[in-house]
DNA sequence: CTTTTGACAGCGT
DNA sequence: CACGCTGCCAAAA
């Protein structure tokens, strides 16, 4: 079922609560899968999301608190509407960075099995 | 199979 | 603070 990696960093994305951030880095360090360009590149999906845009991207942002122009804006507001600790218009990632608690770890570390899944793909399995 | 690309990160200059 | 280069890993061409 995990339909991919893609689908795991969104899920863990939308475990973030409000006010609070992750950097692409982080999600990938948490999945134990993966790069920051990968978290990037699963999220630059997140529009689509099978329809649904219920996924709080602007609470996954670049390392240095911040996210690229044609987000930021969009992106500020949601920060002022959580209340997201803020520091000269880019997240204080010092503050804001998101601490999983041993039930989302759990969480978290289901879907990095669930990426594993060496299975078998063996044979004629086109896969993506 | 190889090459390119991407909502990145970190370090050196 | 501004650039430039390297490392990263998966998906798409």
């Amino acid at each position: 079922m995990r339909n991919d990696y893609a689908d795991a960093v969104l899920r863990v994305a939308s475990l973030v609560g409000p006010g609070r951030v992750l950097s692409y880095g982080d999600v990938a360090e948490l999945l134990d899968a993966g790069g920051p360009r990968q978290v990037g590149a699963a999220m630059s999906r997140s529009g689509e999301a099978g329809g649904r845009g219920a996924v709080p991207w602007w609470r996954v942002i670049r390392a240095n608190g911040t996210l690229p122009e044609p987000l930021a804006a969009e992106a500020l507001e949601h920060w002022a509407a959580e209340a997201t600790p803020l520091r000269g218009g880019r997240v204080d990632m010092a503050r804001a960075r998101w601490s999983p608690t041993e039930l989302d770890f759990a969480e978290i570390d289901a879907l990095a099995e669930g990426l594993s899944r060496g299975g078998a793909p063996k044979r004629g399995t086109p896969l993506v």
